[in-house]
DNA sequence: CCCGCTGGTTCCCCACGCGGGAACAGGTTT
DNA sequence: AAACCTGTTCCCGCGTGGGGAACCAGCGGG
């Protein structure tokens, strides 16, 4: 209707586009109301407004005097999706245990869209805050995380996600090209855990291991600390052994899904 | 296109609706196929194709083989939902609490759509597991929540939520008619706090306290356990004192926001 | 008190996007 | 190799969704 320039990668629904920008909104402001989406989106008020309509007809969507916002059905969703992952469960306790054991940030991610996503988080007592948190995302070449799954993914699907990359540097120390990726991942295949040093957030490092089912890799553990105590041996000592026992332990409980 | 013989309750978007059956189908299985999806909800594989190529763009889906499903991606959404709920802390806080004290199931709930909705829950030791849980709906005529809350909301309010709401039996102690739930309402306005005897599950019975803030309702705390534990004295003596404890602390560190 | 402003809601029209059917492409089974 | 599965693509026609403007309701200030 508006946007004959844009074109052919397959069909894509414009009013799903937009209603889906339009709880995308809600969700980063907390509410907003017609007006306010209409100016932000650059769309009019009566096709805001029949959206919103749409959405709170369908409860995901609440409206509050002249304000809307998500409704707590999304929590409901959210349980869902979380159980249709492998062993959950499982999941959380090794990584509540890691967090609790090494003191440190533990995370358990999987790769969706050729990146990161985090599944469940713990942070243990001397825990240095990251910003992200449970089901945000990440680059999948700047994190210890990303690496390590990218390295147990099937070649092809290495190759696709590799080449839909943009690599931005974050710190200095960024893997900012596809081959000095590739060798990363070698590095991460032979010697069976990633390390993140400083690659993401200065200050920074991370260790993960993969978590394997029948040769299929379903994600990822890793923790997280400031340079200062993931020091250089420890890094390659004590380290991975923590996060691969983790992970080797959700292996064995992961009856595959 | 298909359905002129549906009218006009105010404009409501197709397409939209299409992209959320789809979407609650692959809730609750866990993943599906395009044909499997168009089969169950009644419209063309390609319609369905389109629909799951959007959602798979913008990230709520994620394609793995053949099989479609929802992506962590809603875990983000779901977090930031809570966060936008009063504080959610304290109330995770005080829930947890409660539940650790009395060895019960407590909750924490709000209206939304005429319904209750659980945004928290608590097991304690030796709770009787319901079906409930985070995100899920109950009626609010048949649970000491829903009550407890449509008890403080703005008389216009609660008309327009009872005159829209269906009164079905879930046991023989559910409240069927507009009349007794105005009494009830009146009785629990009067002595502060709400209780569920057996009213929507046979032998659960539940007690309820308001969370209010600046002479608004929030939403209402809980406890449920079964019958032979809450018995008539506790259920009007000790357990209301628990629940009012646990919401009015909730109130007090509840900066509004 | 009224008038201008805010915001939400409704109305209607028109073009174009979307839903559907059918054809296509791959893979697996018989 | 033919019959069947999938998922995907193509294309067409119609009804729908997006936009603009008119319409309200509430508010505040001149």
């Amino acid at each position: 209707m508006t946007q004959p320039p844009e074109s052919r990668p397959g069909r894509t629904i414009r009013s799903v586009e937009i209603a889906f920008s339009i709880i995308d909104a809600l969700e980063r402001r907390d509410g907003a109301g017609v007006t306010e989406l209409a100016d932000r989106l650059d769309h009019s008020k009566s096709t805001i407004h029949s959206h919103l309509r749409t959405l709170e007809e369908l409860e995901y969507v609440v409206r509050k005097g002249d304000e809307y916002r998500l409704s707590l059905q999304i929590l409901g969703m959210a349980e869902h999706v979380r159980d249709q992952v492998g062993n959950y469960d499982v999941i959380e306790e090794e990584v509540d245990a890691l967090a609790d054991e090494t003191g440190e940030i533990a995370q358990f991610g999987i790769e969706e869209h050729g990146q990161v996503t985090y599944l469940h988080k713990a942070s243990g007592e001397q825990a240095v805050e990251t910003a992200s948190s449970v089901g945000a995302q990440q680059p999948i070449y700047a994190t210890a995380l990303g690496k390590t799954i990218l390295t147990f993914l099937p070649p092809e699907r290495i190759d696709e996600i590799v080449s839909a990359t943009e690599f931005v540097a974050h710190t200095s120390h960024t893997i900012t090209s596809p081959e000095k990726l590739y060798d990363e991942i070698e590095t991460i295949a032979e010697r069976g855990y990633g390390i993140d040093d400083e690659e993401n957030i200065a200050g920074l490092r991370c260790v993960a291991a993969p978590v394997k089912s029948e040769s299929e890799i379903l994600g990822a553990v890793s923790i997280s600390g400031p340079k200062s105590r993931f020091t250089d041996d420890r890094i390659h000592d004590e380290l991975p052994e923590f996060v691969t026992r983790a992970a080797n332990v959700i292996e064995l409980n992961t009856k595959f899904s």
